[in-house]
DNA sequence: TAGATTGTTAATCGATTAACAATC
DNA sequence: TAGATTGTTAATCGATTAACAATC
């Protein structure tokens, strides 16, 4: 039953495949080769073909692939054809915000609870869902069949907060706190470390500049990484 | 004058290093050697060494490295030794957030305009920064050498913006809009795409499931990429 | 059938790890 | 000086790209 260890690099391209595939379906466009789609999303048919192919074969050879079949096999592949349930745990300003964009339920992603342990917020309605405080959540989590928790608290609480998810059950972990949470590795953990993109960023700015300006030419860019 | 075009595996794993360093600095530890240092952030000795060696000898044999001298020159190549301007771009619950989130002007990234297309919300003032009409953005971006601009706007007018901000000079781009920006190749795009790191944690759920629950030992996670 | 385009193997490129001589 | 540990070269590993036979 072993399975050959995809890798995230692949995983990582899959949800800017299926956004441009999207796109393609709501333009009514049926079937695309690997070239047009690489000419689209600069980048190269081969790398299209190979990342398709460690999942299987999705294509028919001198058709192409067929985009609708296309973009819900990849969804499958990531696990969003069907629903998870998530709990915000930090009601600040991220949180809310989180909460606020309805985009991820669109994509399956429901919020379910949200969780501040400070007794000032609790009570506070958000889009429908009333804060609860800290105490509750191991409850909750098992209760309502909780997938995944979302950390938008400190680094200061976040440690000791990810070791109370891991012994409620939780299966993943969304962590926007600025810490790496040693967690038991059956739970996965995604991190969002804004400040870290940030500095990116910023090294990016100071690179290119010391380059002495370059030509001014227009070039799409690929996915973050 | 040629620089030798420095890998963004290696920067993106640079804030991590700084991270690390800050709180040794915290503990009043002042050398370390890159195995002590690999140890703690689960990382190989030798990809400390290698990384660091991509900017210069930090080190010293025999020694190791001062925790502090090493911060600051992580620091100063990442380029937050220096003040960055940002303006962001949709006053949204995200870019709300964003400027009520205090630790990025700790680290330098002063913000200094929040712009937004609905005049409903032009006025209002968030952490004293009083939101102004999109009309106003070029004039402002050229007259207060704004840097980065934070683009929290919706995907369908994400691209036209990033056109605008193109022509009015800016330097870089931190992008939270679900597109890829097409925009000339000396601004710096740095893309958050949540939805996208959410389907990945979604793929990797499933993934660990179907591999049927393994021991569970703790083991402290490594950066995102 | 002939043309197109995949699936897949082989070649290349880049990134990580290991080894060790240089040196503090 | 002897021990420790870097800086750096060499070896390995993995990911990307190219090539082409299989096949629709």
């Amino acid at each position: 039953m072993e399975e050959k260890e995809i890798s995230q690099a692949v995983i990582g391209r899959l949800p800017r495949y299926l956004r441009y595939l999207g796109e393609l379906k709501d333009e009514g466009i049926e079937r695309i080769s690997s070239q047009e789609l690489s000419d689209i999303m600069q980048t190269t048919a081969s790398q299209i073909r190979q990342d398709l192919n460690t999942f299987g074969g999705f294509g028919q050879q001198g058709y192409g692939y067929n985009v609708s079949y296309l973009y819900d096999e990849i969804r499958k592949i990531l696990g969003i054809d069907k629903e998870h349930r998530l709990v915000i745990i930090g009601a600040g300003h991220l949180g809310q915000a989180l909460v606020n964009y309805t985009n991820f339920e669109r994509r399956g992603f429901m919020f379910r609870g949200i969780f501040d342990c400070d007794p000032g917020i609790c009570g506070k309605v958000i889009r429908g869902i009333r804060v609860r405080h800290m105490e509750e959540m191991a409850d909750f989590i098992r209760e309502n069949d909780i997938d995944i928790a979302v950390l938008t608290i400190p680094k200061t609480s976040a440690v000791e907060v990810a070791k109370k998810l891991a012994d409620c059950g939780i299966k993943g972990i969304w962590n926007f706190a600025h810490v790496d949470l040693p967690v038991p590795k059956q739970i996965q953990v995604e991190n969002v470390h804004l400040s870290d993109s940030l500095m990116k960023l910023s090294y990016n700015l100071s690179s290119s500049q010391e380059e002495g300006a370059a030509d001014g030419k227009v070039d799409s860019n690929g996915q973050n990484r």
